[in-house]
DNA sequence: AAGTTGACCTGAGGGC
DNA sequence: TGCCCTCAGGTCAACT
């Protein structure tokens, strides 16, 4: 689920709890995820303080006095902040309790098991964060970049853009509503489209993701904010999910290609 | 080296 | 109502 915009959406909507705060407990109660949350973690950071809340393509990076926890949402995570209340559900592997009377924690909701908590003294050194590529908001992203990057490849575009090698944090969603906007055929292969095309495809998905991002993110099942509100960029996804409805700018309708996993959506009209 | 496929999981929705 | 099949926002590991 969560790409870029849903995970920092997350992470600014954490920010206020948790910047300061010290960790009073770590309560995991289904250590099975993508891997398994390490068992000595909570007696690890128990007293210790957040110091920083960053978040690098999809992962959260939560920075305490020493080291720092590793967050990735996976395909159907979310987290939510709730008080001691609030009894946890079948599928919410984990609180991270926050110091302080109330008892506020941050609750993980993950009902296919993709996400992660794992921790590292140096989590910008960590094999899951070094080899990301560049942030799509942060300079040193552009057409130039992805150009060079996709020189002699023939791996579609649409395949490229989700290897966050390349760059991060861009997902499915999102991967094709920037294709769109840029008239680019998702399954073209990337090493054939031009320096001007690829300058597009950067301003595209700085568009696209800057828009989501200010729309709290995409809500199709899963995704639910820090305080349980979904995101609303659904209703102006163009082609992501419509397959057969008409396109927003030439009216043919909408195809899905799947075919090997994940669909891809587009207009057989407006893009080549 | 680059590209492709399978694997990890649960839950929802459609067809019959 | 219920069963079976397909599909889903990610991404690593093991193949060719």
């Amino acid at each position: 689920m969560p790409e870029l915009p849903e995970v920092e959406t997350t992470r600014r909507g954490l920010i206020p709890w948790m910047l300061g705060a010290t960790l009073a407990d770590l309560i995991v109660r289904e250590p099975r995820l993508r891997w398994p949350i390490p068992t000595d973690l909570t007696v690890l950071l128990r007293g210790r303080m957040v110091t920083d809340l960053a978040r690098r393509g999809k992962y959260l990076i939560v920075s305490l006095e020493k080291g720092a926890l590793i967050i990735h949402l996976g395909m159907s995570g979310s987290l939510r902040v709730v008080g001691p209340e609030v009894p946890p559900g079948p599928s919410e592997p984990f609180d991270l309790v926050l110091a302080g009377e109330p008892g506020v924690r941050v609750r993980m909701r993950d009902p296919r098991r993709f996400g992660a908590l794992l921790y590292s003294e140096d989590p910008l050194s960590h094999p899951l964060i070094a080899p990301l590529g560049p942030e799509p908001l942060e300079a040193g992203f552009d057409g130039t970049y992805l150009h060079t990057r996709a020189h002699g490849r023939t791996i579609a575009i649409r395949d490229l853009l989700l290897n966050g090698h390349i760059v991060a944090g861009i997902g499915n969603i999102y991967a094709n509503e920037a294709l769109f906007e840029a008239g680019i055929h998702p399954g073209r292969a990337a090493g054939r489209i031009g320096a001007d095309r690829y300058a597009a495809l950067a301003r595209a998905l700085i568009a696209v993701l800057s828009q989501a991002l200010e729309a709290g993110g995409t809500t199709l099942k899963d995704f639910a904010r820090s305080d349980g509100r979904p995101g609303y960029f659904q209703q102006q996804l163009q082609v992501y999910g419509r397959e057969g409805k008409p396109c927003p700018r030439c009216a043919v309708p909408i195809t899905r290609l799947s075919g090997g996993g994940r669909s891809s959506y587009y207009c057989p009209r407006c893009q080549r």
